[in-house]
DNA sequence: AAAATTTTGAGAATGATTCTCATTAACAAT
DNA sequence: ATTGTTAATGAGAATCATTCTCAAAATTTT
């Protein structure tokens, strides 16, 4: 078992399956978030919580039903407001998929790629390699500065592909 | 002078400014449009001529105000619905910037990428290479199939990045 | 020109996201 | 542990981009 904050966790963070590689664990998340002056509240814990341990991209209604689970008082809008902290910094990225849902994907620093499934939303990393490096030394020649966390390359992964 | 559909058109379409390299002409996309069985529309033609006319990528909004002073009756469904036909036979992408705010950027085939500028929203076309090659390669032998027109990087281009 | 069919404009409807504000919870300093 | 300060919250209203509805108009075909 694992004190944070004066919560108690038997979960065990190693076993949890994270949706995208890179995603940060949540003791990690909340060390940083604390230390650039949030507070750790419970809300927020379960948001974070619910995204790590997801196997696929949430939407924010999907993410507020299970962080309900583990806290009943969530609100929708925790659940937006939690993402923007996340997002803003720099623990998550938000891709739209369609006309509604969004992926919910890792943010990293170095330029890499993600092959985002339209269908199941299931992330795929490409780990960053000779070819994203070029890419990236070609976009800073060009003066380009690079704000995303990731690319994001939508489509359908092998098993929600019909014709593959 | 051109004719097309008994419309006059005195525009000089050779020396129309494209926000994105492939971007086709008004005449090609109106062909393309009307052999998919789209009948070409005062209020289209005003909208797609609108989007090849703009040095920069325009809100549906924008969109809207631009293609009423070549069709004042042009109403923002319209625009909406032309823009989702323009996606759907591959003539352009939306891409979401920030918050609000959309890049209308090119369609195209070959894998390659768009440095889309947050503030200025200007799109910079990188050439398919052997990087974007290699990438497609092994996009496909992952089985993905790539559903996107273009791989779009959000940042700052080099007017707008205050440190470059 | 008339018929068949698509497209349109106007405004209502939708629905995701943001905002408001009184209340609660987190944290730091006692 | 108690308190004070302040950020964060929930509930629901408000916003606003997008979609929908439908009678009227425009396009294409006959
Ligand atoms: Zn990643
Ligand atoms: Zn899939
Ligand atoms: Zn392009
Ligand atoms: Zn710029």
């Amino acid at each position: 078992m694992i004190l944070i904050n004066n919560q108690k966790y038997t979960t065990l963070l190693t076993e949890l399956r994270y949706n995208c590689c890179m995603l940060k664990r949540t003791l990690a998340i909340q060390k940083a978030l604390s230390e650039s002056g949030y507070r750790i509240t419970q809300p927020r814990r379960a948001v974070i919580e619910v995204i790590l341990r997801a196997r696929r991209s949430l939407s924010p209604e999907e993410v507020l039903a299970r962080a309900r689970k583990i806290d009943p008082s969530v609100s929708l809008a925790t659940v937006y407001r939690t993402l923007d902290v996340l997002h803003e910094q720099g623990h998550l990225n938000r891709v739209r998929i369609g006309k509604k849902g969004y992926a919910l994907v890792c943010s990293e620093r170095e330029l890499h790629f993600h092959l985002v499934c339209k269908r199941c939303r299931s992330v795929v990393e490409l780990q960053p390699d000779r070819f994203s490096k070029a890419l990236m030394t070609q976009l800073h020649n060009l003066g380009f500065a690079w704000q995303q966390n990731a690319i994001e390359i939508i489509g359908l992964c092998a098993k929600c592909n019909p014709a593959g």
